[in-house]
RNA sequence: GGACGCUUAGCUCAGUUGGUUAGAGCACCUGCUUCACACGCAGGGGGUCCGCGGUUCGAGUCCGCGAGCGUCCA
């Protein structure tokens, strides 16, 4: 045993073990049929990403559930990967090509995709070494990524499966269009943001009766050109008689459109008349279908307004024409007023521009099994901790839209649909598709490629990690499937994530699992995951969300720096509690790092205070117990010990992470470092008790280190090798953690019965000490060392206190302390234990004295009347539970003798 | 408009099924380089538990109404 530095110095501690711990093949998942199965797969981060502090949240929950699983025996297993993140990463890379005055199109798309997979290979690994850095025990040999072949070929598999059963068509229909990455969206990749906008009021004069106008509210004016008609309701007097009439369009070519009648119409918006744009508004596109109206689109893919608008505003983008539209419509008189409005508008997640309803042809896929989702988790088959985001779901599954699959990206999975060349692929109907002659849908392709032209779309991510769970296991090919464990790692056992994605990736993979897994099996067996733990999001101080463009995200790695891994580990932990929002303070952090420290330090005084007897095992430290000696601080000890135990296995239970790091800290520092060690520094003096004092302090911190790895694992790692817990190479987590109960019955087993009642005596000897402590204080001889401290206590209590005379006189600062009879005009408190005199008459002043003992009489006098007045209370008396009177009986007895007392010292002083 | 969450010490937050005098970390004040740790020790100050009403012997905790903040869905 090496001798321990003064203070903790993780940098060094942490590159070594991890180093060991790869080594060693320590994170592997090994199939073990006979231990339970414990399997997470990392929500997997964007190649392009680098480490936030969501990620050390998120990652470091992961992390302590998977070393848990390892120290609890089970056969635990942790995937690691990354997601190609279509949008994010084509952006990325174009973004690097726009810098040499480039687009993808000067590339074309072979050269294009090269270019990407090279920035891949070159910057896609970054955040898993970070995830290292913070300690993160995962299966690195089984590290995946959303294209590699064997998982595209996964993506494809299902596509296909879902074209012939017919949950995917191809449709053209109103998407969002993002005019920046100039693709479609999913409806849950907008985001709608209230924003302050113009309203325009313009007026379209009847052709049939110049002069006369209908009225209608934009917030469009530069889409006029691609109106079709003006709707009203059927049954509003304001148009009675309009309907059929024809208006000038007042921009863009010159036309008359007609006024149509539709039930649609909200009489009470504006005047009742709503301009009808189909291409350019889903409400509009839906009205035109009914009436049978063209469609005018006045827009390009990227957002420039095309010729279609007319010659004024086509090539202006489209927020400079909508100005210059309003400024066209004053000049001619048609533009009747602006004003500002409040409203809701789409944007795009990705580029963050408003979105545009826009009519393409898109691949859709009808979601199988979404009656099973919900039973999923309305039956408790899959648990969702905090369980209220079940709610959530549900109600989204209850409201679920058809689901865009494809993107006009070329980073991603290419659709694996064939069109015979010289097909007009806008003229498809559904039963074309169908038709293998003109389409051609498989994962091979077509036997004669020269004859078929591939669909240009690929999938949009989310539907290639909605099958994370599985395809990361070697699905569909069986070989793979097998030699990877999906029979023993499937279902996995807890998946950690943020709510933001309860739609875009929670709830899809179990309709995946449900569909793809186990095809006749019982449901439990085919969903993705049985627990589902969501985290908080992280906030700034400010409670902003962090973000990379308000700069208001500290560098975790600056963090692991500062504070060390397990520092921050331990403190984003403790800050965060079950499922609700985080404000960051790094203080919090430096926290867990002083954490650290005193586990440090209480080890190394454990190490300095004797020889390390054999601590092999739980079984060889209570073997060196002498239980016959055990005073009352030996018994509390290993009683709080099992309690925290229990509190530490219960909050596992519950998913109340911090809670259980809370637990463990408490009793390591208040009940350990504070009270045992200190008691200790008494105890080891005699030789008679040095031995089992030395043991109890190796059993403790023992299970401490044990408890604490899954959260601080390299410096647990660290003191465990350094005490000799461990067997030569060996690693902590080769050992188990035994449940407070199966701990109990070993020590028994020993002879160690633990006195439940010491935990009472310790608690009235901490009182006692805590008071005297206070009563020097009071008179400013905290420092001194040399007072004496005299006792008038009943002989039960004088009984504690001889017993434990060394003790409390080291604690409470005093060269005596000794039994008086009677003692006369001293400083004094009134404890557990007796009252304690501080034995300095000389220097009394018994006014000061009279005014400290008053005001404590005076507390005591309130909380004695509260106490009375419960108990005169007849319905009280009568129907409060037994222990619950009995409490308070005891309580108004230990009030009032402790009033006698002060009421006597009072009067002693004059 | 609907759903959900939050409101407790100066700050950030715990508080499990209702039950002694409501806790922690940080911050603050006082003292201490005491033979593990100043990344520490000891002592201390600080709270009408958002408001109103109800249930109950008893409410921070349960119910209703309201206010403010936040998130998601429309």
């Amino acid at each position: 045993m090496s001798e321990i530095t003064k203070s903790y110095e993780p940098g060094d501690v942490e590159k070594k073990w991890y180093a060991s711990w790869l080594a060693a093949g320590a994170f592997a998942g090994r199939v073990d049929a006979g231990r339970d199965p414990y399997t997470i797969v990392i929500p997997p981060p964007n190649v392009t990403g680098v480490l936030t502090m969501g990620h050390v949240l998120n990652n470091t929950l992961q992390d302590v559930l998977i070393r848990r699983a390892r120290l609890e025996g089970r056969s635990a297993m942790w995937l690691p990967g990354t997601d190609h993140a279509g949008i994010a990463t084509q952006t990325v890379v174009e973004r690097e090509l726009r810098k040499q005055k480039k687009t993808r199109h000067d590339f074309g798309r072979e050269k294009f995709l090269e270019k990407v997979w090279e920035w891949r290979h070159e910057k896609g690994g970054i955040i898993l070494e970070q995830l290292r850095r913070l300690g993160a025990s995962c299966d690195w040999d089984r590290t995946q990524f959303t294209m590699d072949p064997h998982y595209s070929r996964a993506v494809l598999t299902v596509f296909v499966d879902l074209f012939r059963k017919g949950h995917i068509y191809r449709g053209k229909r109103m998407v969002n269009w993002c005019p920046v990455s100039q693709t479609a969206l999913s409806d849950e990749e907008v985001i709608m943001k209230p924003v302050s906008s113009t309203i325009y009021r313009v007026r379209y004069e009847r052709v049939d009766a110049p002069g006369v106008f209908v009225e209608v509210k934009t917030t469009r004016p530069e889409t006029i050109p691609g109106d079709v008609a003006i709707a009203v309701h059927p049954e509003d007097p304001r148009y009675a008689g309009w309907v059929g009439k024809k208006v000038r369009r007042p921009l863009g070519p010159v036309a008359e459109i007609p006024i149509i009648a539709d039930a649609a119409v909200d009489r009470e918006f504006g005047t009742g008349a709503l301009k009808i744009t189909p291409a350019h508004d889903k409400t509009d596109f839906e009205i035109g279908l009914r009436h049978k109206l063209p469609v005018i689109d006045v827009l390009r893919a990227d957002g420039v307004l095309n010729e279609l608008a007319g010659s004024d505003l086509a090539g202006m983008e489209r927020f400079a024409g909508r100005k210059r539209a309003a400024e066209i419509l004053k000049a001619s008189g048609a533009l009747l007023a602006e004003e500002s409005h409040a409203n809701n508008v789409g944007y795009s997640e990705r580029a963050d521009v408003p979105i545009e309803p826009r009519l393409t042809w898109q691949w859709w896929l009808r979601y199988p099994r979404v009656e099973e989702a919900k039973a999923a988790v309305r039956d408790g088959h899959i648990r969702f901790h905090p369980e209220r985001w079940s709610k959530v779901y549900l109600h989204w599954l209850e409201n679920i839209q058809d689901w865009c699959i494809s993107r006009q990206l070329w980073w991603g999975h290419r659709i694996p649909v064939w069109y015979r060349k010289g097909l007009d692929r806008e003229s498809l109907t559904e039963q074309d598709l169908r038709d293998p002659t003109k389409v051609h849908v498989s994962f091979e392709g077509p036997a004669d490629p020269e004859n078929w032209t591939q669909e240009d779309d690929v999938l949009d991510t989310w539907a290639s990690s909605w099958l994370w769970p599985f395809a990361t296991l070697g699905w569909p090919d069986r070989e793979a499937q097998a030699k990877q464990g999906l029979d023993h790692f499937y279902p996995t056992t807890t998946l950690v994530t943020g709510p933001d994605i309860i739609f875009f990736w929670v709830a899809r993979m179990i309709m995946a699992g449900l569909e793809f897994m186990r095809p006749g099996e019982p449901i439990e067996r085919r969903i993705p995951f049985r627990h589902v733990y969501f985290t908080g999001i992280i906030r700034d101080a400010q409670g902003r969300k962090m973000s990379k463009s308000l700069g208001n995200s500290p560098d975790p790695l600056d963090l692991i720096g500062k504070y060390g891994a397990d520092g921050l580990r331990l403190g984003i932990v403790s800050i965060a509690p079950q499922g609700q929002d985080i404000r960051f303070q790094e203080d919090r952090i430096e926290s867990g790092k002083n954490f650290c420290n005193k586990l440090w330090n209480a080890c190394r005084f454990r190490q300095m205070s004797g020889p390390a007897g054999d601590n092999s095992s739980v079984d060889a430290i209570l073997s060196r117990l002498e239980p016959a000696r055990f005073d009352a601080d030996d018994h509390a000890i290993l009683d709080r010990m099992l309690a925290t135990s229990r509190e530490v296995a219960r909050c596992f239970a519950e998913f109340e992470f911090s809670a259980a790091a809370q637990a463990l800290y408490g009793f390591f520092w208040n009940d350990f470092c504070d009270w045992y060690v200190e008691v200790s520094k008494a105890k080891l003096q005699d030789p008679a008790t040095k031995g089992t004092c030395l043991a109890i302090q190796d059993l403790v911190l023992r299970q401490t280190l044990l408890q604490l790895h899954p959260f601080i694992p390299f410096i647990t790692e660290e003191l465990w090798a350094q005490l000799g817990y461990g067997a030569p190479g060996k690693f902590i987590e080769d050992a188990r953690i035994e449940d407070s109960s199966q701990l109990a019955s070993v020590a028994q087993v020993k002879g160690v019965v633990i006195d439940r009642a010491a935990v009472a005596t310790v608690e009235r000897l901490k009182q006692f000490v805590s008071q005297v402590r206070a009563l020097k204080a009071d008179h400013n001889l905290a420092s001194r060392r040399d007072v004496t401290f005299l006792v008038t206590a009943t002989d039960a209590d004088w009984t504690v206190i001889s017993a434990n005379l060394a003790k409390l006189a080291r604690m409470a600062g005093a060269a005596k302390v000794e039994r008086r009879e009677k003692v006369d005009a001293a400083p004094a408190v009134v404890t557990p234990l007796g009252t304690a005199y501080l034995d300095l008459a000389s220097a009394v002043d018994a006014g000061a004295e009279k005014v400290r003992l008053s005001k404590e009489l005076e507390q005591l006098a309130k909380h004695i009347a509260g106490t009375e007045a419960r108990l005169a209370n007849e319905a009280f008396v009568s129907k409060a539970p037994p222990a619950v009177l009995e409490g308070a009986r005891r309580q108004l007895a230990d009030q009032q003798a402790k009033r006698t007392e002060l009421e006597r010292l009072l009067k002693a002083l004059g």
